[in-house]
DNA sequence: TTGAAAGCGCTAACAC
DNA sequence: GTGTTAGCGCTTTCAA
């Protein structure tokens, strides 16, 4: 990596004079620039980020904490996330907190130092069953923001880039509904999650609201999902009624689906799934299942363009909630 | 973030005297030492990276570019990456080339202006079928020092970690051969990617060396992913004869199953399979399928060590090329 | 039109 | 035992 020094001394001009000639500065004669720039392409100069950054306390870095990088979810954010940062000039600082509050809150606190100008971050499991939110404070105190996305914590005022789990959750279970399914389960692999509940609480409402209907929901709260299959298994056993099934986590959905195959139901025509997985179990379940899209990509490009734009205003902007649209994708498992 | 400046002067004394006792030096007396190492506490001092790194021209950053990050294989790996580097000391810069050879080498100039102490990487899809490497050659004379893993250019003197492709595929047949399996399919999805070719080469040796099994092997080379399970569908409507396949990427294996089981095959009595998935896709399989084990995370943390290892050590080190082990997973589709 | 110098935060050689 | 100073690579004010 040359520097400007060395180019200065190449050109026998002094280092301020090189500087300013390559930032187009219009002090500098026409002649000059142009040796200098010509100089500086053969050598193929490149101004040193690290100094400019220690220059302009700014690092045009994001520092990105990300609970599970083997959840497609999380992966398909954080392609949206580079994506949009390589358009917006940003690197990002991957970290990944594997779900533990540890993990997360030494993370936050290691690139606190100097090494990124904001954080996007959706919170580790662990740290919402434990509802601790001190190491976000110490963050934001120190005026480095915060971006939340899916898993926020309500109590924290900062940015915030969500899905109307509520409201998609409750769809889903309408159209279950309205295909006139009465025995509907709810499988719930997260509900440790703010989003699981929230997820849980739309179901909920759509019986409530549809009444008239009479349908019922039956929910099955699973802790791990090393025994989703044999669970998913014994439950359908015990509950031969069962006609519909909303799996609001990401590979739930696929498994019922494998599971009420298995067990000789015919699909969609004696029982409906839908799941909240992405596209990219598709090729694996037939029939097709019938998702939420969680767009995820999308979530990942807003929540890089609102922190950006945080960083990049003079004034100080109020805390922005983005809702990010959700829809549901019917295809072979729902009528 | 308060300075070593604002400290020195808080507590009256050089900043130099701070930053010693700060670092342990033995040259300040115990007193002081107390004095400023409480004192830092109390403002939770932490030393600015960006300076630090300025100063050592070290960054203690690797940049770490990933081909696909919603392959499960490169979010694994990534895992083991992030891991490994996590407890070495280093953060991980990441970029997704996305496949193509402009984002790589844009990638990888970028970074290399003071961002990153080194790169890991694996090659992109279009940087190899295109053969480019003028880019990697840029990077090793600037003495920026690149890992490359599972997909790597022979031609480029650097360190590498791989699997023995070549011999995982042999393996893998040769099980289907000694099961008795004549007509084998070879589905490969990844031709144009140096695993695939190593892979594909295995496949065939492990048939000419079991010669008088009297198998034979057929290779179904599939160009996009969007047609997979259409492709495998037709393909295995008009070879009726097989009865074993190996798949030599990440989701064909799967998808394969799905549709032998949906022609009616009985697996693994009448077809055996083994894919190239890992342990991931084992809730969507019933039954369960028979793998190679890649090792992912493995070969994650074998990067990241021998990368920080040439990046400490005083002496110029001969590169190293690690062969990650593998295993076969023999589940329910062999026998 | 060009250059000198200060300063971003830190360390380390050297002076006191 | 403590302080001064130079310097890492860069930008920018101010002086020439």
């Amino acid at each position: 990596m040359i520097t400007l020094k060395e180019l200065a001394e190449k050109l026998n001009v002094s280092i301020s004079t090189v500087s300013k000639a390559l930032n187009g500065s219009n002090e500098i004669g026409e002649a000059t620039v142009a040796r200098v720039k010509e100089t500086a392409k053969m050598y193929n100069y490149k101004p040193n980020r690290v100094a400019l950054s220690l220059k302009n306390s700014k690092t045009k870095t994001i520092g990105v904490i990300i609970p599970d990088i083997l959840n497609h979810y999380f992966a398909k954010v954080l392609y949206g996330i580079e994506k949009e940062s390589a358009k917006q000039g940003y690197n990002i600082i991957t970290c990944l907190s594997n779900e533990l509050y540890e993990k997360e809150a030494n993370s936050l606190e290691l690139l606190a130092n100097g090494s990124v100008d904001g954080f996007i971050m959706s919170i580790a499991e662990e740290t919402q069953i434990k509802k601790k939110t001190d190491h976000f404070k110490d963050i934001l105190d120190q005026k480095i923001p915060i971006l939340m996305f899916d898993r926020v914590a309500d109590e924290i005022d900062c940015d915030k880039v969500i899905m109307n789990d509520f409201q998609v959750a409750y769809d889903a279970t309408m159209q279950l509904i309205k295909e006139g399914r009465k025995n509907i389960l709810l499988i719930n692999n997260i509900d440790g999650l703010s989003v699981g509940k929230l997820r849980a609480k739309g179901c909920y409402k759509a019986i409530e609201d549809a009444k008239h209907y009479d349908s019922s929901l039956i929910e099955m709260k699973i802790a791990k999902i090393s025994c989703l299959e044999a669970e998913i298994e014994a439950f359908l056993n015990t509950h031969k009624t069962i006609d519909g099934i909303v799996a609001i986590d990401n590979i739930s959905g696929v498994v019922a689906l494998n599971s009420a195959k298995k067990k000789g139901y015919i699909i969609p025509k004696e029982m409906s799934i839908i799941g909240f997985s992405d596209d990219n179990v598709l090729p694996f379940t037939s029939p097709k299942l019938s998702t939420v899209a969680q767009h995820s990509d999308a979530i990942g490009e807003a929540s890089v363009q609102i922190l950006v734009n945080r960083l990049e205003s003079k004034e100080p902007t109020d805390t922005v909630i983005r809702t990010i649209d959700f829809s549901l994708n019917l295809r072979e498992t729902t009528l």
